[in-house]
DNA sequence: GTCAATAATATTGTATACAAGAAGCCATGG
DNA sequence: CCATGGCTTCTTGTATACAATATTATTGAC
């Protein structure tokens, strides 16, 4: 059922996931033969892998220069958040007004994990809560198109949103701003929702920021 | 100097702005012999072509089974003009607080030829107009990535918002919606300014939506 | 010893050939 | 007369070969 995909669309899935997990790092060069081999397939897969990633912005292509997986500086990723948070605001302003029983019953067993997870100590398991939370959240606005767009840049803000969850006390900060949402929502307060949301995302990209600032500093002190 | 592109990226710019204008019609058959042909390539480039317009949504790939242009339905339509309200608001708003004086001359002039466009009655012209000063807003927002994301989904509407404006006095009112933004961004207020970009844009969606309700009720009639 | 120019090499971009799957068509049976 | 099965044909997916450009190394001159 799951086989039904072309071997480039395979490959493209592959790099994409080994991308966004850190596996390959950015500025890595994707030489086409080397790939080629690695997946035992010819040059012209790989190429569409390539393109294809390009378009989602994953990876950068010079023409005659070949791929490389895009870098993206602090400044373009706080960007990032900005956006994320604007339609993830959005997202959950909707929800707040157009959640269904079912919906509400998704979100809150998605945050019921998330606080077990919590309380593990597992970051990880937290990330792939959080993550399940977050597309709950998405789910419940009814807004097609937004979910994609929701989703698209979750994803390229995979590694960094990883990354951002080893900031100390950062796991119970985000559980709690969790709650609030849940709260707005099933209040069927869009604007409090909303802003909920938005502080959520707003806070992870300062967050994030911090750690690169952090990061640079010690660099800068070795 | 712009003679460096691939014969691919050429393509993909020239399917792009066929699609985008109308000239190919949604739910056209994109089959890769007869682009080759048509161009004078191979089928090589054409496949990279339209793998490239598919991860930009702009065509639909079904394995083995070949490219269409993808068939927009109004509701979908009418979802993505909302996202793009939140943005076009979201760049607005930061365009209040950061714009500088080159940014305030550009938004000026740029408008001031909407005006000039919108009185000679082209309305052709006045799309072009009104295109550069939505470029004029993003611009003057100083958020790059977000610049992408308008620009992106603005393109992808493009053929639509032409469609819109034929609709009796829109012009006119867009006319005056662009003022209320003017004012609000030179008057630094960017609570103002999110709210009138907001509304411009999803007025267009509103009317969007009014046309296809009367194209349906027509076609019923018949 | 260093810089520059040219040649050698490697890598990308395109074309063509071949393989595999999907759509249409005709024939045969009910 | 309609439906179903197999066959033909067309189209896509992949591999390989070739062409063109960028990179690198080597050699020569200053």
């Amino acid at each position: 059922m799951t086989k039904e995909l072309s071997s480039a669309a395979k490959l493209r899935d592959a790099l994409e996931e080994e991308i966004v997990t850190g596996q390959i790092l950015p500025g890595a060069r994707l030489d086409e033969v080397s790939l080629a081999e690695r997946f035992g397939v010819s040059r012209t897969p790989v190429r569409e892998a390539l393109h294809q990633l390009a378009s989602a912005g994953l990876v950068e292509i010079q023409p005659r220069r070949g791929a490389t997986v895009t870098e993206l500086h602090a400044d373009t990723l706080v960007e990032m958040f900005d956006v994320m948070a604007e339609l993830e605001a959005m997202a959950v302003g909707l929800a707040a007004r157009r959640h269904t029983e079912a919906d509400k019953k998704a979100i809150v067993s998605a945050h019921a994990e998330c606080k077990r997870a919590a309380k593990s100590g597992d970051v990880d398991r937290y990330y792939y809560a959080n993550e399940a939370f977050h597309d709950a959240l998405y789910a419940a606005s009814h807004h097609a198109f937004l979910i994609t767009q929701c989703r698209q840049l979750h994803r390229r803000l995979k590694a960094y949103r990883r990354l951002q969850l080893r900031v100390r006390h950062r796991v119970s900060a985000s559980l709690a701003e969790h709650q609030s949402i849940i709260d707005a929502i099933l209040a069927f307060d869009q604007a409090q929702a909303a802003a909920c949301a938005r502080r959520h995302i707003v806070v992870q990209g300062e967050r994030f920021g911090d750690l690169i600032a952090s990061l640079k500093s010690l660099a800068a002190a070795e």
